[in-house]
DNA sequence: GCTATTTCTCAGGAAACGCTCAGCCAACTA
DNA sequence: TAGTTGGCTGAGCGTTTCCTGAGAAATAGC
């Protein structure tokens, strides 16, 4: 899914070298599709259900950061975090919540470098803002991650949420910018509309995949007006990022 | 009668170095279609019908990617794969899925390098997914593993769905790439039109092995402009790939 | 609370694709 | 050489895939 060099062997994982990172919520199902997801993208993962369980596995684990439901059958995110941190331990969180759960409590976080998604999210989000929030609490030992990616002669910065295309700025909406990230990512390998779905889109998305040709559609209206056209459709199999000069 | 099966099995696969797939289909001829297609290319392949057998049978298999089909009679696909997850085991899942099940059940299926191919598939775009699929997840040991295919001057790359010739980029439809993809494979080796069939096109294709003919001709009108011709016609038995210089 | 933006659905149209068919050519056979 | 068989290829047609504009619904900003 996500870039090359992220791509790391799956091995085991005592004492990796990897980023640690506990997902604590009490649905499997979102939990599971988290681990896979960030494992897949090159973290060491474990998953807890409850708020205790949580505190156990993080005391041996020490993860890095943790990705923390604030709904929780025993106790609320919060408090975990709170008890955690009382233990010295310096981890960043990231908490989920319902969309209609944004109260106060949730506003004062991201001073403290923290940060919230709100559930159904997309994957490519989360990715995006732990990788930030893990940068931000300095959890990041090497600084060769750059917040910008380029193709070609396009740059996508993730920390001001700009975009520019042959130096000119380019406005795109948040699915765009979505997309974008995830073609760039991605540059020069096909992806299928599926998969685009399955990451940029919110995971309880139930539409047609129509709906990625229609954005696709938009951003080439915005980044593909300049030649040469970076977004290049492969029919039957999807879409593809590629500089097409060369032949 | 335990004893005969375990020295079979102890025999040709308990700790083969070949690559797992465990096939998890409730209609036997599909499983079994796959498990032959598969153990004939290299793989140590076992069957399962139902999502428990296929947990119990992974316990000891330990394979190193599973074919799920989503729709299974104890319990769906997305179940056992998460149940397998929660287990700790990082296994790449290629999941079956009907044409139209297109609604609700595909979302998420893609995550964490798996992938899904819906039904009626062709076993060559079976097998080149899940060749995929274990790439993606490390499951190949020895990275002499590229995604290209060669042969002659012509390159074939799966993951840009490109095709070269002497260096030229040639535009290829879906099932010429399929077609041109099991011809190289097979390259020097005769193949018929039956096999081409049964390899390239879907399982439930019933129409005439003519159409091969007419496949061929469209490749030849592509790859084949270029010198030397490399598709070969074996009058009565198929074509067959190869270099002519030699004789 | 109103407006602007964004997301998503839908439908028309264009192009690509898969497939069939028929006529033709080449190769083998007697 | 003539007949027969197998293979090649252009034409045609129904279907699928993709693109895009228009508009409804949801959301965010002021």
């Amino acid at each position: 899914m996500t870039a090359l060099k992220e791509r790391v062997t799956v091995a085991d994982t005592s004492h990796s070298n990897l980023q640690r990172i506990l997902v604590v919520d009490d649905e499997s199902s979102i939990s599971e599709l988290i681990a896979t997801s960030l494992r897949f993208v090159g973290f060491d993962v474990r998953t807890a259900a409850t708020g205790s369980q949580a505190l156990t596995i993080a005391e041996e684990f020490k993860p890095h950061a943790l990705i923390l439901d604030v709904m929780l059958p025993d106790q609320d995110g919060f408090e975990v975090c709170r008890q955690l941190r009382s233990e010295g331990h310096s981890v960043g969180v990231l908490f989920l919540t319902a969309k209609d759960t944004v109260d106060d409590k949730i506003a004062g976080l991201t001073i403290g470098g923290d940060d919230y998604v709100t559930k159904p999210f997309s994957l490519e989000e989360l990715v995006a803002r732990l990788r930030a929030l893990l940068r931000r609490i300095g959890a990041v030992e090497a600084t060769v991650d750059e917040e910008k990616i380029r193709f070609a002669d396009l740059e996508l910065d993730e920390a001001t949420h700009e975009v520019h295309r042959a130096g000119n700025l380019v406005d795109l909406s948040p699915t765009e910018f979505l997309l974008l990230r995830y073609l760039m990512i991605n540059a020069d390998r096909v992806v299928s509309k599926a998969q685009i779905l399955d990451h940029v889109w919110q995971y309880d998305f139930r539409g047609d995949a129509g709906i990625v040709e229609t954005y696709v559609s938009y951003l080439r209206k915005k980044i593909d007006i300049y030649e040469p056209a970076l977004i290049h459709t492969v029919r039957g199999v999807g879409y593809r990022m590629r500089i097409p000069a060369g032949n």
